[in-house]
DNA sequence: ATCCTCCCCTAC
DNA sequence: TAAGGTAGGGGAGGAT
């Protein structure tokens, strides 16, 4: 400890104390496979796939009992097939997902209010002033885990600590069915020790630069300067400056709205001409329409996505001043889009539509429009 | 200075 | 080897 005077105790330590947040990361154990062994007893026990086993298809989530054949999320149907010759593919039923989420956050809403969702089957919750003055975060996950057990019949796995990013590294650590907590005391020795690579943000393209600059492991990622890490990572860097300390502030966020609605289709063999591709594009638009009709999401940007055979992507778009009105006019929009794709060298794997640019009211008329204009 | 378009990266 | 669907954030370069 460093020497401190008096003044500066009091001064300081109630302070310190007050701003140490007590961060739950909470992640369903094997979600989507579990409620499936849940509802069909003979899945239990065996290795399960949810997702299409299509020729085209990739593992949405995968039973432990498939895991131990390398059988993981991502992974194409087929691949899974092979190294797990019985495994059991079982279509999703994201309404019962949806509801079991529901159900779990009704639960979380027991303890806090600051709950954020990551998807439907993981949040983070603050529960540093909680609605049953608990003092002890590790308690709170304990019964939290519990009541999810008895609510749901389900696994569910928590990571406590100080901030987001050790909360959620931790409800890995004891998984599946456990939790761990990172102090604040532990938590930079934590950081140091990890590989970057595993680090929540660092992808396969990120860690391969860290690796060419020579930074492997939290330690490394410590000693390099803030500047330094700037030039190389513009924004990020701060971030990876922060974090390579065990400093994290963000806050949990409630209520986070959506930015955008997309749907997209890959096809069982690729597209070549624009007929064919033009025939695609009413449906996605359809959906996405009816999507945002039921939450009142009014886009004025609209974005084509196009995955050639070879898994080149690119999109393109388009942003109106106002809300697009009707689905037809998104359909003429993405056609205009479309049309001088064509003729393509390429067949198409992949065509999606996405809404985006969310406005508080639907569009005027054009003649509302116009007075303004005037 | 901000918006728009397009691309890249990441996560689940 | 075969590679889905949905979403968010950052960045570069150009337009307004």
């Amino acid at each position: 400890m460093q020497p401190i005077t008096s003044s500066e105790i009091e001064a300081q330590k109630p302070d310190r104390e007050d701003r140490v947040r007590r961060i739950i990361h909470v992640d369903m154990d094997a979600f989507y496979a579990s409620v499936e062994q849940r509802d069909n007893p003979e899945l239990r026990g065996k290795p399960v796939a949810v997702g299409g086993a299509a020729a085209r298809g990739v593992v949405a989530a995968a039973s432990y009992e498939a895991r131990a054949f390398g059988v993981r999320s991502a992974l194409p149907s087929i691949t899974a097939k092979r190294r797990c010759p019985d495994l059991i593919f079982v279509p999703p039923r994201f309404d019962v997902y949806r509801a079991v989420s529901s159900q779990i956050h009704a639960i979380f809403a027991e303890y806090t209010d600051l709950i954020e969702p990551l998807s439907l089957d993981e949040a983070y919750l603050d529960v540093t002033d909680n609605k049953h003055g608990i003092a002890i975060a590790t308690e709170i996950a304990t019964r939290i885990r519990g009541r999810i057990k008895d609510v749901t019949g389900l696994n569910a796995s928590a990571g406590i600590s100080y901030c987001k990013f050790l909360a959620k590294m931790a409800s890995d650590l004891n998984k599946p069915n456990g939790q761990a907590v990172i102090t604040p005391k532990h938590g930079p020795t934590f950081v140091e020790g990890l590989a970057v690579k595993k680090f929540h943000g660092v992808g396969p393209a990120t860690a391969a630069k860290m690796e060419r600059l020579g930074i492997l492991t939290g330690a490394d990622l410590r000693e390099k300067s803030l500047a330094f890490l700037q030039e190389h990572f513009g924004k990020s860097g701060v971030w990876y400056y922060n974090i390579s300390r065990g400093i994290d502030d963000r806050p949990i966020r409630p209520n986070r709205e959506r930015k955008s609605v997309g749907a997209e289709d890959t096809f069982m063999t690729d597209i070549v001409d624009l007929d064919a591709a033009r025939a695609e594009i009413s449906p996605l638009v359809d959906k996405v329409w009816r999507h945002c009709e039921a939450k009142n999401l009014y886009g004025r940007s609209v974005t084509l996505k196009v995955k050639y055979a070879d898994f080149q992507i690119i999109t393109r778009s388009r942003t109106e001043a106002s809300p697009f009105g009707a689905p037809g006019e998104v359909v003429a929009t993405v056609q205009a889009l479309l049309d001088p794709l064509f003729p393509t060298a390429k067949g198409i794997r992949l065509l999606g539509v996405t809404l985006s640019s969310f406005t508080d009211e639907a569009a005027n008329g054009s003649a509302g429009q116009l007075q303004f204009e005037i």
